[in-house]
DNA sequence: TTATTCTGCGCAACCGATTGCATATTTAGC
DNA sequence: GCTAAATATGCAATCGGTTGCGCAGAATAA
C-alpha cells in the first residue's frame, strides 16, 4: 500500500512493468501496443500491472524511435480572430479523430516571427505544418523548408501560388462578384470598395471580383471609389468619411472586411444617413457581429469551420501518401452571400 | 555541390557534423549550446558546418534526454470563442518569449474528452498544463493527475476551489454587482437576470452579485425574474419572451452572457420596445459584437488577453519553483464595467 | 517418429542529443 | 624544470520505447 512516489517524479517505465512481471521490456511494449505476437494472458497481466503502477507512456521516447510525433503545427496570423479560430477548431477536430494533436503558433503577421516559427516547428519534429501566410510576407522561401525535410505542408486562406503546395481557399473573386452584383440588383450604381494595399491574394481577388462585376454590368470603374487601408474598424470610419467628402457620393460600399464595413456603418449612422436607402453596405467574412448590428450587415460567409476540416483532410492525404509526393492540389470553396438589412432595399420582398 | 538529399529525409544529426569536422558529437552538442568549455574556433566551425549540412536540431531527442519538452498544454472548452481565443493568445505570447510552445486542446465541454486530453498531454510529456474547466465537469479527479506526476497545473476563468491549484479568475461577483448597481442608478427597479443552471462558478458568482446588489439597494428579489438557460442567442430570445409575458414586466435585463443579451435585444427591437427607455439591457463578457449592436450593449470586460498573460506568468512561477511546490495562489482580476447605450438612460450626461 | 510451422518471448541495437567523468595538451606558478 | 591548474575535447552511459532477428517449446504435418 505504501507507494514510494514521494519526490515529484515516480517515472514508471515499461522496464518497471517488465521487472514486476519477470518479462522483458520488449514484451511489455508489444503488449501495450496490442501486438498479435503476445499472448492474451500476458497482455492482460501487463495492462493490469501498468494500471497498478500508474504507468504513463512517454510519447517522446516513442516519437524519437519512430520519427513520428503525432503532432501537427498550425501557423496563423492571430488565433483570436473568429475566422482563424474557427479554422483551427476545424483542423483540431479532424486531427483529434486521427489521434493527432496540434500546436498553435501565431505569426502576428510578422515575417521574422513566421520564419522562426517554421524553424521551431521543424525542430519540434511535428509531422506536418498547416499555415496561413502573414500579411507582410513577400518572400516564401521559409515555406520550402518543410518540404525539403520531407514533412508535408498545406496552406489555407492566405496562400500563394508561388509555392508548390496544396492549398485550401475560398473563391474570394466569386464572393466579391456576388456581393457587387447583388448591390447592383438593388439599384446601386456608384459602388465604393474598401481594399488593402497589401499583396495578399485574398484582397486582390476581392478587388478583381469587384471590378469584373462592375464591368459586366456596364458600370464604369471609378478610381476615387476604391479606398486602400488596413481594413480595421477605424480604417473603415476614415475611409467612409473620405467617401462622404466626394462630390459624387457613392450609393453603396463594399468593404473587403467586415470590420471596415462596421466602421463605415458607424459613421453613416452618426450622420443620419439611411442604410441601405441612401447608402447600402456590405462586408466580407461573416464575422459573428455582422448579424447583430442594426441593420444587420450583408456579408460573405467563408465557411471557416469547413475550411479547417477540409484543410486537415487534405493534409492527411498528403501525409499518408508520404514519399510518393502527391501533386499539389488547390481546393476552392464556394463562399455564400449572406444578404441582410444593410443592403436590402426592397424589404417588401421579405413577404 | 551535389547534395544527396534525394529521398525525403536527409536526417542530418550532430554526428554528421562531428564526422565532417573530425570531432565527436559531444563537442558538437556543446558547441551548439554555446558551452564555455568549447573553444571559439570549434564553435564557429561547428556552426558553419551545421549550416552547410542544413542541420535541424531534434528537440524530441533533447526532450527525452532532459525530461523537458518546452511545450505547455492548454485545455479550453472551445478555441473559437473570442474570450478563450484571446486568453490563448495571451498565454502564447508569454510562453513564446520564454521559448515555449503551446499545444491547444479543446474539450468541447465534454467530460470524457477532458479526461482523455489530460492523459494525452501527460503522455506527450508537456512541461505543464493550463486549463479552463468544461461546463459539464463535476468530478475533478483527472486534474489531480498532473500534480501527481509533478507537472504544474494552473486554471483560469472556469475553475474550482475543490482543487489545490493556482488559478486566475476575474471577480465575477464584482462585475455583476457593478452592472446591477449601474442599472439601479439608471432608475431601473425590476431587474431581470439570465443565468445558467450549470454548476459553473462564474455563473453562480454573477448571480450572487446580482442578488447582493439588489439587497444592498433595498430591492426585493423576485424569483420569476431570474431565468435559467444555456445563455446562447436563442436562449436569450426565449427568456426575453417569457419575461414579456409577465404581468409585471421588468424594466431591465442583466444577462450573464453577451449572447443572451443580444437575443433579448433582438426580441425587444422586433416588438418595438425602446432600449433603454422601457427596458435597459446589459450583458457580460465584452464580446466584440457588443460594441457594434444598436444600441451598443453595456457589458463587463474580462480582460481576456491580460488574463492569458497573467495565467502564463503564474504558470511559469510555479514551473520555476519546481519541486518546492508553491502554495496555490488565486489571482482575481478586477473586471471593468463598460457602459453603453443599451443601459444609459440619461444620454445628456455624455456632454 | 521426424520434419516443419507456429507461438510467445528475449536480446540488443537504435532513435539523437546530453553530460559526468576522464584524458590530453597548454599555460601558469615557483 | 617540475608540479598544479586551466583549457579543450573524447568516452560512454542515459533518456524510454521500438523492432528485426533469433530461439525455444508446442502444435501440426507427413
Amino acid at each position: 500500500m505504501a507507494s514510494n512516489n514521494m519526490g515529484s517524479k515516480p517515472k514508471v517505465t515499461i522496464h518497471h512493468i517488465a521487472e514486476k512481471l519477470n518479462i522483458t521490456a520488449s514484451t511489455v511494449s508489444r503488449a501495450l501496443n496490442d501486438n498479435p505476437r503476445i499472448s492474451e494472458v500476458t497482455k492482460k497481466a501487463v495492462l493490469k500491472a501498468a494500471k497498478q503502477l500508474n504507468y504513463q507512456p512517454n510519447n517522446i521516447a516513442a516519437a524519437l524511435r519512430n520519427g513520428r510525433s503525432y503532432i501537427i503545427g498550425i501557423i496563423v496570423p492571430t488565433a483570436d480572430r473568429a475566422f482563424f479560430a474557427s479554422v483551427v477548431r476545424g483542423i483540431e477536430e479532424i486531427a483529434n479523430k486521427l489521434n493527432y494533436k496540434v500546436i498553435i503558433c501565431q505569426s502576428y503577421d510578422n515575417y521574422e516571427k513566421e520564419v522562426q516559427t517554421i524553424d521551431a516547428l521543424l525542430s519540434a519534429r511535428v509531422d506536418g505544418i498547416i499555415a496561413s501566410i502573414g500579411k507582410n510576407t513577400e518572400n516564401f522561401d521559409h515555406y520550402k523548408r518543410p518540404q525539403e525535410k520531407g514533412i508535408p505542408l498545406v496552406l489555407f486562406d492566405r496562400t500563394t501560388d508561388a509555392l508548390e503546395v496544396s492549398q485550401v481557399v475560398i473563391d474570394d473573386y466569386l464572393g466579391a462578384y456576388k456581393v457587387v452584383e447583388h448591390l447592383i440588383q438593388q439599384g446601386c450604381r456608384r459602388i465604393a470598395h474598401f481594399t488593402s494595399p497589401k499583396k495578399v491574394s485574398v484582397f486582390k481577388e476581392r478587388l478583381r471580383g469587384y471590378t469584373d462585376a462592375l464591368r459586366d454590368h456596364d458600370i464604369p470603374y471609378d478610381e476615387e471609389l476604391v479606398i486602400k487601408s488596413n481594413l480595421q474598424l477605424e480604417d473603415g470610419r476614415e475611409s467612409m468619411q473620405k467617401l462622404l467628402e466626394l462630390d459624387l457620393k457613392p450609393d453603396a460600399v463594399f468593404s473587403a472586411s467586415d470590420y471596415g464595413a462596421m466602421g463605415a456603418m458607424q459613421v453613416l449612422k452618426e450622420k443620419k444617413i439611411r442604410i441601405p436607402e441612401e447608402i447600402a453596405l456590405a462586408g466580407f467574412g461573416n464575422e459573428p457581429f455582422t448579424s447583430f448590428s442594426d441593420p444587420a450587415l450583408t456579408t460573405v460567409d467563408q465557411f471557416s469551420l469547413t475550411m479547417g476540416r477540409i484543410t486537415a483532410e487534405l493534409f492527411f492525404e498528403h501525409f499518408k501518401a508520404g514519399d510518393k509526393k502527391l501533386v499539389p492540389q488547390k481546393t476552392v470553396l464556394k463562399p455564400e452571400l449572406i444578404i441582410r438589412g444593410s443592403s436590402l432595399r426592397n424589404p417588401s420582398k421579405k413577404k
